[in-house]
DNA sequence: TAGTGGTCTAGACCACCCC
DNA sequence: GGGTGGTCTAGACCACTAA
């Protein structure tokens, strides 16, 4: 069989693990891998860039390629669709729209996002169960100027979330995860207690500038996100 | 010029959000999207490849290549080394072993990570701050079967975390976020009060089925962990 | 079984950047 | 200036899988 890229990485991997290039050190150029490995350089490069993808090497044109001193493993992980998050670990899932309201975005809103004065937003709030537990509150803000449509939308079916995610594209995302005390009224709706630590999540899109929807996720006692290396 | 990747991905990503292709559509076929992009079909197929990576784009053999219907935007971050992230924020940075102790490991930390009976570990506690402030509190296991040199080395001046990564390689990781109630304890450690809501990151790290560390850290109050989509 | 993506090759030109 | 990676090409064979 020829060498695949496959192996490549394969073998620098194992390389660098077992220190024959310890970290900062210099490997050799594509060219010369490439007569090692007896493959053509594409194949090489292709390996390489992959590898730098990975976080495990950095490369400059001229200088080389070198083992990454510290590193940067990158965690990357798939932001779930939380109705395929609850139906895959085996649960049952029920949605329902607990609030829905046409408003002017408060100030706040207007700083985390940058709306204009006085812009309408729809304020929806969602609970998200799993077997009847309570699973995720979501209290969510929509930019009705740049989501017309969302003003018609009954969310009474489909949540906002998955709306939002098949209707509007978006260029720009940020997410925020953070742990706060619960107050008296998230702790009603997840059956807790007040002041228990709640994991939540913030979420805001853009699409080129203009702000899409800003969502704010509270999570039931003893949540926990998982994502591999 | 001649047609880079670049602008195919660019071309590709405007068609979708101009519903020339909406989501679930089919594309053409890769030898019929080079032909018009006047290209190598290796050029349409780098294109292809990386809009797959990003989430954007699914693809089989012989059904073809479509557009995802619900895009799985991929968040991605890269773990950073706490010295570096107290830094960049433009804080001063300060280290303090708290505890060390090697120790047969207790029952629960076999289980969590697989270690056989009576394993030895280094047990570490270590404070970071920023500028005075109590910044996270990390408490670290080290398997010392996996990690023979760690029984020597003092941790007194730089962190175990930094230490690992420089130093031992990992062939996978588990990061899992939550968020708990500060007990007395650690509430004293980072200036809180007990049962303030903790961020708190578990990282596991094995070297090919041989666990080699697990860690726990506790973030001050308000501490977020952002990133972007 | 035929069509589509997956991959490799051998060669080429270019852009960048350290020396 | 010259070496290194970045990218493109034209062609080829292969692997998978839907029909």
């Amino acid at each position: 069989m020829r060498t695949s890229y496959h192996d490549i990485k394969a073998n620098v991997l194992d390389r660098i693990r077992k220190n024959v290039w310890p970290p900062g050190a210099n490997l050799p150029g594509e060219v010369e891998l490439a007569k090692e490995f007896g493959c053509a350089r594409a194949t090489v490069n292709r390996a390489m860039r992959e590898l730098v993808h990975e976080g495990i090497l950095e490369r400059k044109r001229k200088a080389g390629t070198r083992v990454k001193s510290a590193p940067s493993r990158k965690a990357e992980f798939a932001i779930p669709l939380i109705r395929e998050e609850i139906t895959n670990s085996g649960a049952a899932y029920r949605y329902i729209l607990v609030e829905r309201q046409v408003m002017p975005a408060p100030g706040w809103l207007q700083a985390q996002i940058n709306l204009p004065k006085n812009q309408q937003v729809l304020h929806l709030r969602c609970m998200h169960y799993a077997d009847r537990h309570g699973y995720q509150l979501e209290d969510r803000w929509i930019n009705i100027a740049a989501v017309p449509d969302a003003a018609h939308e009954p969310f009474e079916a489909l949540g906002p979330n998955e709306w939002l995610v098949r209707k509007v594209p978006f260029t720009d995302g940020e997410l925020v995860f953070s742990a706060i005390n619960a107050t008296q009224e998230i702790a009603d709706f997840l059956n807790m207690a007040e002041g228990d630590a709640i994991f939540t999540l913030e979420r805001t899109t853009w699409l080129n500038d203009l702000s899409v929807t800003y969502a704010r996720m509270y999570f039931a006692r003893g949540y926990k996100m998982t994502t591999q290396l």
